[in-house]
DNA sequence: GCTAGTGCACTGGTCGGACCAGTAGGCTAC
DNA sequence: GTAGCCTACTGGTCCGACCAGTGCACTAGC
């Protein structure tokens, strides 16, 4: 009864088949981070449209980090490193928009930072131990200087932590979910009362932490770590948020 | 010694500037999902610029998923809800390029399944129970009729647990991950010769972990979900990144 | 000889105008 | 009252133009 299967037209715009093709030249490897792209004007030619089309395409391919343009620059744009800057901005309109609570981000982070330290506590080499090591020994010294350097410290061990697991994908999001979670909460932890004896029970809390990630014990670190993060933001997150949060811990 | 700090001017381009506006528009819910954009040639007149830099605007506004335009619409650009389109689309770039392995994909969806299975363990309603209930019943009668049908029944019980953790970005990261990893495997899986044999051994597993959530044993479901997807994924794995991922099983 | 300075060719960013195919909704003819 | 046409407008694409900035080759000076 079915005859042949016509499936929908789909009109392509002409900006997207631009996009499609540079993209799989850059995904293929035919281009790599650091080459150009051709001028806008050779493009044009090269794909037969006009320069506002062309640039529309690169417009699209630079929102997706894939190219950066610079004005003046003889030689074209320039194909990107991959950067989770994109990633990055997604995520954070995803945050904005309201569509994820502080309680969400941060009940993910525990989630992220515990599997870092789990990873970490199996896998992890002398020399990011001695990262980490370094990193501690950052966060003892910067509580003394003020919030933001204590936080850039705490940021540091987190990353040594988060390579350690060397999984790039708990890298990336660690990362982009942290800087949304500081973005909520840092002006109030900075202006806390007690953020002394918040830094120091930090500090003991993240040697804790790292020793249980020295002796190779993954499920103390990864209960540890999740211990840590819930006393450190469970002040900020919404009282009807925080059972959720527990329901993390054992 | 130092003067007064002078920060570099940094030139914004005019279409990055309508980019700012509206996207912070559309953050902070002045203009909401389903709302139109004036037509370009207002925005034009709104923005002062030409319809060139309007319509760049517009392409990025586009790649990032918050509006999009059809030809001919009389109405505007529309306002999209939030998906997470975007956040896919640079994952699976980052796969593509091969920043990612497989390993370290499984890996990822292993925690986050883990996560999600412990939390839904201590949070599940009994209508997410007869959700998960019913995923595995279609699960069995899919698995006569062939992979693909047994694959959407399989995604629809990690998405039942998933929503049951009521961790939005869970459920976001668990769909884009999986679609990412699926489309690097299913067509292997799909060619195994003993793949209904797989299929009987996954749905064994899976019961196993939705009694662990029906009991409640959040820590149980969390290891035996890895295991699960641990045994069903690591035949596609490279060798070399399969002790990676027995680092996160007991 | 080498360096410092200049000029040029070319870049990306922006502008304005133009045409086309498509759509929605009002209007007309039945 | 309804079916079908018409029109005003949309977004997609093209063209040509101008500007400010950049890198490089060339030149003038040492």
């Amino acid at each position: 009864m079915s005859g042949p299967r016509f499936e929908p037209v789909r009109t392509v715009r002409a900006y997207e088949r631009i996009v499609e093709q540079v993209e799989e030249a850059i995904e293929s490897g035919a281009l790599c981070p650091g080459e150009r792209l051709p001028s806008e004007r050779d493009l044009m030619g090269q794909f037969s449209v006009s320069r506002s089309t062309v640039r529309e395409a690169l417009r699209v391919l630079q929102a997706r980090g894939l190219v950066r343009s610079r004005p003046g620059d003889p030689h074209g744009a320039e194909v990107q490193p991959f950067s989770p800057a994109a990633l990055h901005k997604s995520m954070t309109t995803l945050a904005r928009v309201d569509e994820l609570s502080l309680g969400e981000l941060v009940q993910f982070r525990m989630v992220l930072d515990a599997s870092a330290n789990l990873l970490a506590a199996r896998l992890r080499t002398d020399e990011q131990l001695a990262e980490m090591d370094a990193a501690i020994a950052g966060m003892r010294a910067a509580a003394e200087v003020g919030y933001d350097a204590f936080s850039a410290a705490d940021i540091a061990f987190h990353d040594a932590v988060a390579r350690a697991s060397r999984n790039k994908l708990i890298q990336i999001c660690t990362d982009v979910v942290r800087s949304i979670v500081l973005g909520l909460v840092s002006g109030k932890i900075a202006a806390a009362a007690d953020r002394e004896a918040l830094m120091r029970q930090s500090i003991g809390h993240h040697e804790e932490v790292l020793a249980a990630v020295r002796a190779g014990d993954g499920l103390l670190a990864a209960r540890l770590s999740r211990q840590t993060m819930y006393d450190y933001y469970v002040g900020y997150v919404p009282v009807d948020e925080r059972p959720a949060l527990r329901a993390l811990l054992e």
